[in-house]
DNA sequence: CATGAATGAGCATTCATTCAT
DNA sequence: GATGAATGAATGCTCATTCAT
């Protein structure tokens, strides 16, 4: 079945972004390359800046649903945590584009608080492991909310680097190494 | 002493650029707000690409000055790298706009590979730390780099945090313990 | 019975124009207005501008249908001319719409010249009566080209006063005394 | 001396609105008319209905300064009556095209109410020499505002006429005959 | 050095119209 | 007849940059 011109547009829309910026990519050449009309463009976002803000909760939730991946079923706490981390690196490699869009856009005014907030929203999962985390003396006693950041914060870090050695990230081994950078911030 | 017109269209261009962002901070108003006139703006800086990019590194040394200070003279790495830490999540709680500067500009195409280089060379000293204690058996065995993007990625979260709740900085014991967050995280 | 197609997107063209404009009314929201589908409304009329030129002439027609209303009847020239001047002036007061639809595009580029001497024609009945009233030596002997512009122009200035005061208009003394300005006018 | 930017592009207003409407005359086109850049009109005017409404109010005071001219000195109500309307319908015949504008935008949603009452302000000098015209009973007894609607009405429907055969205007009698349509409405 | 009027390429967005269903 | 998604040309307006003073 063919992509719908909807995906099409925000695959363009992303592309586009994390090479030439939110100015640097003008919706004619956005539309161009999604190989639909410009007015179609605007058919599917009222304005280039919900076309962002959209794009921002779809990818945002593509990232919720890999870190989720298998996680219910494991046991542990540190299991849960490591899982999540390496779902999350994993798709940071295999998702340049989205990454990058990240970091890009994270603090960029034309994303809406309201945006924001929807999409922190997904990670509540997150922070449910984390806090039961805390209540098992398995984590560090400090606020959540701190918690959370340097998680965001290490992740952020983990990915940059495997995104430049990305072969290394299938060592086992070694990619628990780098995971124990992470381990040993967050535990008791 | 009057400030020079360069430094006045300086800080109207940081002060407009973080809320704005760079395409929403139109050179008229930089100029307007700096009180000069649009012509003199060009004169100082031949492009608004040339001003962000100066600025880029003029706050980078800011940043890199401070968390320098006083570094020398501590006698273990442990307290350099407290110290620097510490100075560092100081400097982005007093300065919230360079601060969010780097978090929204850090990944923008307006700056060039050049600038970045230039702004990473300052970091020599930090990885100099991180080298000896890697041979001194401090630190964890894994790629300097991952060290140094990890270092990021924890004074980034550290700051976020802080800047919220600037009050607990102040709070010697639990920075202590915010702290121990970096330093679980990287030692040995 | 429910109104047909048609009628429901003039009426709608006549409510955006007289409030927008021509250009401040887009055929989608005329089409909406009308609650029909935009293909509806280029079913009925090939373009837009087909549709004001339409909507000029139903609405040219209705007010000559109006101001003919029981002239036929009335005896003398003067009675024929009072009765054509008070229908017209009530005919404006009561569509208000139509009114100003007149006032806003009489001069309009978008009315074609053909449009214009269509609607042209159906005020012959008038012409057929000034005519009547200058050879009788009723009516002042200058150019029956002008005795129908001053008709236009004050019955347009009346329509203009009575709008703003619709209830002196049914006090029959007064606006026997407005219609006098019309009378001395163009009597002998 | 060399006309200004700003004259030139009023100029050219006029001329393509009088043509081919408001949306029918591209800023772009005017600007090019008026031999300067698009950005160089929107440096003078910060909008295209700003544009107009001044245009519209220019145009109010060149017609009002001629319908003024010499009236001062004429010693009663009749000849300064008789003054203003030969003047106004002089400036009609001369300027056509600020004679069509008016017909074109009287009614036109792009002239603020604002910018209407702005304009209708300069008319004051009429309204006195009509009060004073009832309060001599030279005139009749009807609200002003009717001899001011009337007025109006019978200068746009005069000058129509005399356009289209503007030889007959300076036959003095001719004009004479003419003026007694506008006069013997108004008078007692 | 400093000024700010003038430039014109470039962009987001609109909207009349078409056409496959 | 009726629908409304899709089209893309057209337009108002912005803004980095220049240059004569």
């Amino acid at each position: 079945m063919e992509k719908s011109k909807r995906e099409k547009i925000l695959d363009s829309t992303l592309k586009m972004f994390v090479v030439n910026g939110f100015e640097g990519s003008p919706t004619s050449k956005i539309a161009k390359n999604a190989e639909v009309a410009t007015g179609t463009l605007f058919h599917y976002f009222k304005t280039k800046e919900e076309l962002i803000n959209v794009l921002y909760l779809e990818i945002k939730s593509q990232l919720i649903e890999n870190m989720k991946m298998g996680i219910e079923e494991l046991p542990t706490i540190r299991q849960k945590i490591e899982a999540m981390w390496e779902n999350a690196v994993r798709w940071g490699i295999r998702n340049p584009a989205g990454n990058k869009f990240f970091a890009m856009f994270g603090s960029s005014p034309y994303i809406t608080k309201l945006t924001r907030e929807q999409g922190f929203q997904g990670f509540g999962f997150a922070m449910q492991i984390m806090q039961a985390g805390q209540e098992q003396d398995i984590l560090k006693d400090v606020p959540l909310e701190i918690l959370l950041e340097m998680t965001g914060g290490i992740i952020h870090s983990s990915t940059n680097y495997f995104m430049n050695n990305p072969e290394q990230f299938e060592n086992a081994e070694f990619r628990q190494k780098v995971f124990l950078l992470y381990w040993d911030s967050i535990k008791r």
